[in-house]
DNA sequence: GCTGGCAGTCGATGATACCGAGTGCCAGCC
DNA sequence: GGCTGGCACTCGGTATCATCGACTGCCAGC
């Protein structure tokens, strides 16, 4: 498609436009690319690669700044997987070995660590509990008419539900009502809820129809949990404030960020530039799925301008995703 | 202090700035002041202003801006509570109405109101945990040695802590110690847990003491949890990227929003100009606690730039503070 | 087909002048 | 004595203009 010297000219216009966000002049590229040519001959190639969409040019006697369409092939062409470097490692490994206690927070603080590594925004979904083994089921009355259901997920999420109850109940009927959850409930999943024999007694049965309904919908109806870390910094990347305040926006809005990195669920580590994704045309995704016990579980980004260093970017999902995968299949 | 005039001129300026945030001339002020008198006096009048420390002048030619002392004088001076128009009395109305669920999730979407209504970020301290009384106790296996040590509190929050275990252990036992913490601890506060007696059975006894340990460990050291909402409001507060980058930074370290809102606990409704809280020295904070059963449980709080709107902002905190506290008594 | 050379473009930068909002001060008036 | 109108003065913001320089496109020649 490119030949090899346009590749090259490309990548260059790339790399020195994502260190110094300044329009490319040919002369840099003529200095830098690997290709030895004259920054006339550049020119001419750079017209072309205008022409073809993977350049553009703010003004005339500007240099080239990358479309999105030049990005993604440069994105494409990196057949180096890129490592971390060596302290950057170091780092993942020490939080890894040190991380420990609840999930939530563990996830949280990997998505600050992600922030950090890569210097940008970054997001960790959490595993999705459809798919989680129930340990324990439990119902807890908080107030006559109010009742709590705590279920405990093999992976150490707590799921709670509250409860409307139609009548008064008391603390019997609701233990009554938690042995019979826990003998048909513990050891199925929350996407594939077995039915529920009747006991005999038809209040027993309500509740435990309440009870496994409210389960269901709340599995169904829940986002799944997003984290986000590091939101700081895209004060730093975008110096435009209206920018941040986009960005900002759709951080706040859960449903959308696991709609932006959902969708990319089963492509593995995968590269969304600007206008390839819906909201936030400013912006790039790197995402990454994790494993859980060998199935797709969540999903980790970052978050940063068309602009960012994709290398780094890259390389620091791809290792932080398969050790995050890998120490939640730990347990 | 300040004579009748120079309180109304010093008014006029602090209105004026805070709308239009442009230093304020004193023609501006003769004006709009409810005082009638030539731009002449008004200088003359704000030259001492200035010289008090209420004013502060840019640069000579140009009109003057608040001082922090200034904003406090106008604050301090705001008799009149400020109550809300009416379509965002409505909207607070209907919310509680409808608020209905997790806890969490209710201080969450509670920010978010807050953030709505005053177009600043808001902070939701939730209730801490060590008044909360225990429900209910359980241990569930999560692994041969990890357990997770789950308690239900009477507000519908739902702790958790991971246990290490020494040695494999059974569900058997760890129903055995599920049920020794339950009749010990059920009924008692976070705060102030009974020491548990000895059951003879040694290895029950060494889990149970250590799950009571995990649980005093984490009421001590986990803070109370932090609900941030509209943050991306402070991207069009503030028009420089640096300052918007500290506010996200300070924003994102939970420890330090609650020591910004708690020292304030017991003083009510409070508002924290610039210089007088230590980072953020940009910035207002409106705060006020909330009581759930005539008790100070939790903060609230907006934080906007010094030049806020404190008469929105203090009535918005007033009425969402005493509301949510209400919402909660209900249980 | 590549290159050096060259004229041309156009934003960025800096100097200059000007404008106007705002001040401080003062003399006069009530 | 205090308020006011008048006045000279300051000084940041804006507009104008020239210059500069980093580019480009094009062309002739190697």
């Amino acid at each position: 498609m490119l030949d090899e010297r346009k590749a090259a000219i490309l990548r260059a216009v790339v790399e020195e436009y994502i260190e110094t966000a300044q329009p490319v002049g040919s002369s840099h590229v003529a200095r830098a690319s690997g290709v030895q040519v004259s920054p006339a001959t550049v020119r001419n190639e750079m017209v072309q690669l205008e022409q073809e969409g993977y350049l553009h040019q703010p003004h005339t006697s500007a240099g080239r700044v990358p479309t999105d369409k030049g990005y993604r092939f440069f994105v494409d062409a990196l057949t180096d997987p890129g490592s971390l470097d060596a302290t950057s490692g170091q780092r993942v490994q020490a939080f890894f070995r040190r991380a420990h206690g609840a999930i939530e927070q563990m996830l949280q603080d990997t998505s600050q660590l992600l922030a950090e590594l890569t210097d940008y925004a970054a997001v960790v979904v959490g595993p999705g509990h459809e798919d989680a083994v129930i340990r324990s089921v439990q119902l807890v009355g908080l107030a006559p008419r109010t009742a709590l259901l705590v279920v405990v997920l093999s992976n150490g999420a707590v799921d709670k539900s509250v409860l409307d109850l139609d009548e008064d109940t008391g603390d019997e009927r609701l233990a009554a009502v938690t042995a019979h959850l826990s003998a048909h409930l513990v050891g199925s999943t929350l996407g594939e809820l077995p039915t529920l024999p009747a006991t005999g007694d038809p209040a027993t049965d309500r509740v435990s129809a309440l009870a496994v309904d409210a389960l269901t919908a709340a599995t169904r109806t829940e986002p799944d949990e997003v984290y986000v870390g590091g939101a700081s910094r895209v004060a730093v990347a975008f110096d435009a404030v209206e920018s941040v305040r986009q960005v900002l926006s759709v951080l706040e809005q859960q449903y959308v960020v696991v709609g932006l990195l959902s969708d990319v669920l089963d492509r593995g580590l995968t590269v969304s530039i600007g206008s390839e994704h819906q909201p936030l045309s400013e912006c790039s995704i790197v995402v990454a799925p994790y494993q859980v016990e060998g199935e797709p579980a969540g999903t980790i980004g970052v978050l940063g301008p068309t602009r960012m260093n994709y290398q780094q970017a890259l390389a620091a999902v791809a290792v932080v995703s398969r050790r995050l995968g890998r120490r939640l299949s730990e347990g």
